[in-house]
RNA sequence: GGCCCCAUCGUCUAGUGGCCUAGGACACUACCCUCUCAAGGUAGAGACACGGGUUCGAAUCCCGUUGGGGCUGCCA
């Protein structure tokens, strides 16, 4: 995929102004793994190239921008793109490196340079800073090498020579004119002292080269798009051929940022923000990538289920929200509680397979049994809005020792006046009862209306000494499933320790130490 | 500090000058269903930041105020 990446040239600007085709592309920075913000900004981009596949042409692009050797991680480009197959987001052409492309950026700051758009500059930082500080001026380059004439040499970087007069207006499709006067924008660096270009150079040339059509890409990035806009004008009007000098710019949108509790944009440092973190919480693809495109947008009409096809025809860019979108956990599990309740069991099955066995889950490999899933798995199906809650819930029906949860054991079982005749009668009834689900149920009711409670009071002590909990799936059906053996002997040893006064203290995790 | 962006229930949104007594969803409350918990059902509480215009009429258009945010690197 390297070997692409050095001859991309598609077709003729010609042709593809006859084809209208739209172009965009996704272009990460393999900092740290994909955040749900990129995860949007990425489904945002492929949506519309998808949609207009449809009527023509639609192409999205995947492409890394890689320039900073020092942050970059080659394990973090794997994870970027694992998360977007895992999101069911395909790129059409790529993925293309920036760091094989380092000539290109080269080359076309030398033109800019030889063509006295650019210049060399040798200020350090604290250089500028102090002149700023002196002159009681803001922050920002304050233009001190501009006529100086300095040559390339060690420890200089290039900057843009911004024209002092006139403004530059960047035109988006969501917020409209965004105009800005030249002379508030500073001589940006566009080369660094050890050649390597910097975002600004790398991310404008490439979207010339590779025929960007639109631009869609986080609000952070509204502030520097009229240096893209004079770059781009700066490398168009006087460096291309007349044929490339005609080309219009992109067309821009600048989604609004997704933020925190606290408004903030949404940072790696301190909000959760992984795509990979919620896949491995027992978040589904589909359950995220509908959440997030109702992030900044909706189709209307009160509709909020979409599944991705569904969304390429609906969507539309000109109708995304101008205003920041909190990120809401409880919202996206909502999402995903639905879409799993929609699985067919043996996607169930399969989506659930790594919180079946260590580390995720509690249990053992070797205390797993399918066939007891199998079973077990259409009454968890309907109870968890994440994969994540299937350990806690299910852990009794492949547990030996099964954990005890204090709270519920004081509650239903030791603070309880009725409990251990409930056990006792349970026990009785239940060593020797049909074993069927009908006919559990039925035992304990009669034992219900024997003591004068009623059948939800009763449950309760034999739901803790079987399960360890108050809460879980049915109690008779589990019961059945469990079969005969296993219930009797927790109700004979919940029974001795109600006679003993056991006294349980955390949840024993010594078993997961040993694996 | 400078530049820029933004502003409908707590949250995500519908709404593009009359259909708005502002709709839906999450979360919340109550009730129903019910062997627990979920799910489901019913009901409830809950918003156009403020002030001026424009207009017969404004959540919708304009201006200002306030509040929030982003950017301000030899990061992207």
């Amino acid at each position: 995929m390297h070997a692409l990446s050095k001859q991309f040239r598609l077709s003729r600007i010609a042709d593809l102004v006859e084809a209208k085709i739209l172009r965009t592309r996704f272009a990460p920075s393999p900092t740290g793994y994909l955040h749900v913000g990129g995860a949007r900004t990425a489904l945002y981009n492929y949506l519309v190239t998808q949609k207009a596949k449809k009527d023509g042409l639609g192409e999205f692009i995947l492409r890394i921008e890689d320039t900073d050797e020092e942050r970059n991680r080659d394990e973090w480009t794997k994870g970027i793109i694992e998360s977007l197959k895992w999101l069911g987001i395909d790129w059409d052409l790529g993925p293309f490196f920036q760091s094989q492309r380092l000539d290109l950026y080269k080359e076309s700051a030398d033109r800019l340079f030889q063509n006295e758009l650019s210049y060399w500059c040798d200020c350090t930082r604290e250089e500028i800073d102090r002149r700023n500080k002196e002159n009681s001026r803001p922050p920002g380059y304050d233009r001190f090498c501009r006529d100086r004439g300095l040559d390339q040499a060690p420890g200089r970087v290039l900057r843009f020579m911004v024209p002092s007069e006139g403004k530059t207006t960047v035109n988006d499709v969501i917020r409209g004119e965004v105009v800005v006067e030249n002379r508030v924008i500073e001589d940006f660096a566009i080369m660094k002292a050890n050649n390597a270009p910097l975002f600004v150079l790398a991310n404008t040339i490439d979207d010339i080269d590779m025929e960007i059509t639109h631009v869609i890409r986080g609000e952070e990035h509204l502030p520097n798009t009229p240096k893209v806009i004079l770059l781009w004008q700066a490398l168009h009007g006087k460096l291309d051929s007349a044929a490339d000098s005609q080309r219009a710019l992109p067309t821009f949108a600048h989604l609004p940022l997704l933020v925190n509790e606290q408004r903030q944009k949404l940072s790696k440092r301190r909000d959760k923000v992984a795509v990979e973190d919620y896949r491995d919480q027992g978040i589904l693809p589909e359950a995220m990538v509908n959440y997030l495109a109702l992030l900044g947008w909706g189709p209307g009409n009160d509709r909020e289920f979409l599944n991705l096809q569904e969304m390429i025809e609906l969507f539309d860019l000109t109708k995304v929200n101008l205003a920041p979108a909190f990120f809401d956990e409880k919202k996206l599990a909502h999402f995903n509680g639905t879409y799993i309740r929609d699985l067919d069991i043996d996607r169930f099955t399969l989506e659930a397979r790594p919180w079946l066995s260590y580390p995720k889950a509690t249990w053992a490999e070797s205390d797993f049994d399918l066939t007891i899933w199998s079973q077990v798995a259409p009454l968890i199906k309907e109870r968890v809005a994440t994969f994540s809650e299937i350990p806690p819930m299910a852990g009794f029906f492949f547990l030996n020792d099964v954990p005890m949860d204090p709270d519920a054991w004081n509650k239903a079982v030791a603070g309880n006046e009725f409990s251990l005749d409930v056990l006792e009668r349970s026990l009785e009834y239940y060593q020797k009862c049909e074993w069927d689900t009908q006919v559990l149920h039925l035992g304990l009711s009669n034992i219900a209306d024997t003591i004068g409670k009623k059948l939800g009071k009763i449950q309760a002590p034999l739901r803790v000494a079987i399960t360890g909990r108050t809460v879980g799936p049915p109690l008779f059906e589990s019961m059945c499933i469990l079969g005969r053996g296993k219930v009797v002997n927790r109700i004979g040893l919940a029974i001795e320790r109600v006679k003993t006064g056991y006294s349980p203290t955390e949840p024993n995790q010594s078993k997961e130490l040993e694996n």
